[in-house]
DNA sequence: GGTTTGACCATAA
DNA sequence: CTTATGGCCAAAC
């Protein structure tokens, strides 16, 4: 049985410590700039935490966390809706093929470093 | 309080 | 390039 927010409620937009601090790293990418679920979990402390990053992306029900920011390692884009985030880069003058971050490296924004 | 599930990542073959 | 595997851990159920 899927999730059904008419009985079960309305999901936790801004989470509890987790997506609380993953929303506000994100929150903190430029416009123009990427970051990587890695880079955002190494910020939390360990990279291997980079699936919850993506977990805490996927709980965004809101337009307040810029997600489409965020990006897969090597620059892939991996967000649910590809085409949307596509469409917001591109938006932001990033630029986007097959699915890729052009330029990745120098668009690449880091937290603590 | 155990089980399932994820918008991942690095490594190995 | 692809597929397989292990790791890690919060949140939902």
């Amino acid at each position: 049985m899927p999730y059904d927010p008419a009985r079960h409620g309305p999901r936790r937009i801004v989470g509890p410590g987790f997506h609380g601090k993953v929303h506000a790293l994100v929150k903190q990418v430029p416009a123009g700039c990427v970051t990587t679920y890695g880079d955002v979990a190494e910020a939390l402390g360990s990279r291997r935490v980079a699936r919850q990053v993506g977990f805490a992306m996927a709980a965004i029900d809101d337009a307040s966390v810029p997600w489409w920011r965020v990006v897969a390692a090597g620059g892939c884009l991996a967000a649910r809706s590809v085409r949307a985030q596509v469409r917001a880069l591109r938006k932001e003058g990033v630029v986007v093929k097959d699915e890729r971050v052009q330029e990745f490296a120098s668009r690449r924004f880091t937290f603590g470093d």
